[in-house]
DNA sequence: CGCAGACTTGAATCCTCGA
DNA sequence: TTCGAGGATTCAAGTCTGC
């Protein structure tokens, strides 16, 4: 491994690495801890910048560990001459050595190789984000497929403000693709802030297809001389609804080609850790004076909200022991074409079949399934209300007492 | 090979297929024949629908006779268990057999012994496109680029109204890709109207993000009791974009899954022929009704808009030749900064330097190339005005000639 | 200082014919 | 097949310059 060139601190551990001065507050420092079988987070170096090559740095850390990946890996562009613009000025094209691959079997070996490192050291409930154009996608595309991972949705990231086609011989290239992708297929628990996002997005469920323009002006990294530092700086715009959507405060985020730290970057802004591998130590050395520059969210601005899923689970019976709801007490459905029993023992009674208000529900409709928290209403100060209502006030009660 | 259920004509050649009627104007169809290498367009079943398993019959196809290729394969989708919407009606789900594939293997076998067959019968200057979803379109992606094609462009149709994700669980499936391949690196020559897509677009060159509605309302194949006849049908939006972008009129699209016949209904309607493949009977069945209701567009509505590539190429020399332009005259650029005096033999002079009108230019503005056709004005009547002028005049003339 | 217009730039597999 | 030359081709943002 090397060392960074120039002004690290925190460089005298055996691991030499950059620590950027980010601390996650305590309580979501335990979340890190995770179960007893995964290591201390203590043993990682978090929020930091690993300089090296990303096959054997990530080979050392410990397993079960990442939260999130996200990897913007070499996209193995084929050019073959310089392009110029209509008005004869030449366009920079991407020739760096990092992207030169022999053959698509080259490429493919690459891939296969950091993907299954990466792979091990994924928490079972972790997601990854690899993002690519037609190059290389669909190469990236079949090997996680290969490899167990399991596809939850592409993403197209349409670009505002794309370069156009030159020459008039195809259709502008205006995007790139995202796979979003589980550890598994029986990865069933992986964080999705479905209500944060939908929130944001005028209560509308986000598409796979997002509009975000390319990184430029202030955000693009530059050189005294103005130069561009990095090639192909992604927006932070893009990283950011990437990490609000599969990650939480306190997360540990994972980023095998670092770059000029936009991961880095978006981790600190939004309050998740984040380890970056780069092995151009000019590249990473830009990124590490890029995020100590940076400043954390207050956490009012990045806290998630609650979803109903993550909400306490209340048995309607609960309610019954309550006495929130009296047994014997009628519940109908909104047009009033059922009615059922409330029984002591939380149960609900339609005429001689009892059964929980779920199941009696489908019943009532000849449904596979009900939802009976919001099919029943009760009568109470001359209205109809559903049941949900009652559940509402059990769980701010539950609250309270844990105060 | 099957036979269609019901209702063909034309059924009596050896190879049973359904015509549809619809025929190209004589001076296309020439265009069709070809060079006298590749086989005649008689020995081709065009305007028809082949029953039968797309491999086998696309063997049966002369090589090197298609123009243009659409192909909509089976998307390999994993469903494991019904999806119900949360008012807990059915989502009526592709799960029929053509879609199963005991795994990933099985899958890249049929898509490489398809893609094979497809690419045997392609023109030298043909291209492709095929159309998935992330199930299956890396698998196809990389398959392509394993067998040689060339990819030219990937296209994201973006879903106008997709199905919404009813669990909340990830983002809203709202597009499927396309990737649009030439069937190889040296194939330079392959058909783009860039100009007719431009002029459709605001002046504007087209994306590779294109918007479209799924295929609803009248144009959706419906059987007596209003069930949809295929689960996947494409809208026609889709389909004519593709045609009017990579084909001309009289141009032969094959079409491996023929499925409701979208490919043949827009082919019909552009003046393009067609060849579709299909396997089920009932698919093509209803396919053909379907055809046979279409009418093609009037010859102006299809016609080409002619690209300035597509123009003879006129030598600076021969208008001078013609008096068009006298030697001796002086050409200046726009800006007046440079000047040029035409001598006899057609090239310009820069002072003591002597070359094309495109060489000088170039030459005077320090640049690598230069289009002197718009740089250098002549002056005439008063007024300046670029030589082009006189091109267009020249054209204008030799196509008088040519009457 | 504001505004208008000129100039710059971005993950790009970016021409075609004839000798 | 290779080579040379004709000549066709750009959109949205951002920055810079001059008035």
């Amino acid at each position: 491994m090397r060392t960074l060139n120039a002004g690290l601190a925190g460089a005298k551990s055996r691991i030499k690495v950059a620590r950027t001065g980010i601390s996650a507050p305590r309580s979501v420092r335990q979340r890190l801890a995770g179960p007893a079988s995964t290591p201390p987070a203590a043993a990682l170096p978090l929020n930091s910048i690993i300089v090296g090559d990303c096959l054997d740095e990530l080979a050392r850390l410990p397993p079960n560990s990442i939260d999130l990946v996200f990897a913007d890996p070499p996209y193995n562009l084929q050019l073959e001459a310089a392009l110029s613009r209509p008005d004869q000025s030449l366009v920079d094209a991407v020739d760096d050595d990092w992207d030169k691959f022999a053959s698509f079997s080259d490429y493919d070996d690459f891939t296969r190789a950091w993907l299954d490192a990466v792979r091990k050291i994924m928490k079972p409930d972790a997601t990854i984000f690899v993002i690519g154009s037609y190059h290389n996608i669909f190469r990236v595309g079949s090997i996680l497929q290969d490899q167990g991972f399991w596809i939850l949705n592409d993403i197209v990231w349409r670009k505002a403000n794309p370069m156009p086609n030159f020459r008039g011989r195809r259709f502008t290239n205006a995007h790139e693709t995202l796979i979003w992708a589980a550890k598994g297929v029986g990865a069933k628990t992986y964080r999705f802030n479905y209500e944060l996002l939908k929130a944001g997005n005028e209560d509308c469920q986000v598409r796979s297809d997002w509009l975000f323009p390319i990184c430029t002006g202030a955000e693009r990294l530059k050189d005294a001389s103005g130069r561009k530092i990095h090639p192909t700086q992604k927006p932070e715009a893009l990283l950011a609804r990437i990490m609000l959507a599969a990650s939480n405060p306190g997360d540990l985020v994972l980023d095998p080609f670092f770059g000029s730290g936009t991961t880095g970057a978006v981790a600190k802004r939004l309050g998740r850790n984040f380890i970056g591998v780069e092995r151009e130590p000019s590249y990473a050395s830009a990124a590490q004076a890029r995020i100590a520059k940076i400043e954390m969210l207050p956490h009012e601005a990045i806290a998630t909200v609650p979803s109903k899923r993550s909400e306490p689970r209340i048995a309607f019976a609960s309610l019954v022991e309550a006495g929130l709801i009296q047994p014997g007490e009628t519940l109908v459905d909104e047009k009033r074409r059922h009615a059922v029993i409330v029984r002591a023992d939380g149960a609900v009674s339609l005429g001689a079949i009892a059964g929980s208000i779920h199941k009696i529900g489908a019943l009532a409709q000849g449904l596979p399934a009900c939802n009976g928290w919001t099919f029943w209403q009760f009568f109470r100060d001359g209205k109809y209300e559903p049941i949900d209502a009652l559940r509402a006030k059990a769980r701010a009660s539950l609250r309270e007492a844990a105060e």
